[in-house]
DNA sequence: TTGGAATGTCAACGACACTGACATAAAGTA
DNA sequence: TACTTTATGTCAGTGTCGTTGACATTCCAA
């Protein structure tokens, strides 16, 4: 058998992958590249007031313009109490325009106003300008794999979100 | 040509993988995929009035017993305030060990006690779950483009850190 | 001996989660 | 019509976990 790398299952490899030790090193991988995720943006958001949860709601009603509020709950997780702090913030700072249901009038469907298209623009820029590189430093097959897990580690639920948004 | 996918360039593959598009995909990926990697220690970590600040520091004493206080607070990026505000509810707790250094007395070397292996077993146990699930469903070689792609994420500093721990 | 490094502590603050309770408006239903 | 449910907002309180600033202690090193 040369050196070339044939569809053989080798002793040991199929297994090797799943020890405690591969584990602990994609647990620290996650870690670490979380940390580099979220620095870039973090940055710009500073200068703003604002944190993390703010950048959520700008991105996701960005992706969903009209969502509802009980949607965009539904997406990020948390309750009411902790997005309607962060809402109410952006639509006093003129970032996000809440519009009162026309079929049913207790909903609101939020909007993003130029200003907060230009922000979040901002913030996707950022944070997009690292993940570029590094996607292009891994490959395309590498990226597969990267989507392919991480989709596999996600809550079924959070999983069809997910690809909703596809 | 016919349907089979042979090593030809097709146009438009090399540069499909970096449009916005697949950005925000990788994006929301990160955010949805964290969520569920950290959703399982978290509820454990309820039960004893602890946080992910506590997992850390716990994670990593454990990985490098004897860490000074210095080291450990390079790998988190936190404040030593913030991370004393841990370390002493864990040492108050019994869970960690902190010992004066014999050479330099400055230096505090941290331990885990039995007690803080064993609950740090109990949360990498619930960590790894669902990560051994994922890496099993998305084969191995979904798992070695995550791991690229992850590292390529990184910042430089933790992506030496991130090595150093291997 | 003086300066700096490593560590700890206290106080205050802010972001961002949580629960609980209550208010309002509108939709659905008996 | 009267009642219930739903969607949303708001107020109050709590807790984690980051931050900065200030100050004390200990100890190494120039």
């Amino acid at each position: 058998m040369n050196s070339s790398t044939p569809p053989y299952i080798r002793p040991g490899e199929i297994l090797l992958y799943l020890t405690d030790e591969q584990l602990r090193q994609g647990t620290e991988a996650m870690f670490f590249a979380y940390r580099g995720f979220t620095a870039d943006p973090d940055k710009i958001l500073e200068d703003f007031g604002y944190g993390r949860a703010h950048h959520r709601a700008l991105h996701f009603i960005n992706v969903s313009p009209g969502s509802t509020v009980n949607n965009l709950l539904s997406i990020l997780g948390i309750t009411k109490q902790s997005l309607n702090r962060v809402l109410r913030k952006l639509i006093k700072d003129g970032l996000v325009e809440s519009i009162i249901g026309k079929i049913d009038r207790r909903e609101r469907h939020l909007y993003l106003t130029d200003h907060g298209v230009s922000l979040e623009n901002k913030l996707s820029t950022a944070q997009h300008e690292r993940m570029r590189k590094a996607f292009k430093n891994a490959g395309p097959d590498a990226v597969a794999g990267f989507r392919i897990v991480l989709e596999a580690m996600m809550d079924p639920k959070m999983r069809l979100l997910y690809k909703d948004l596809r």
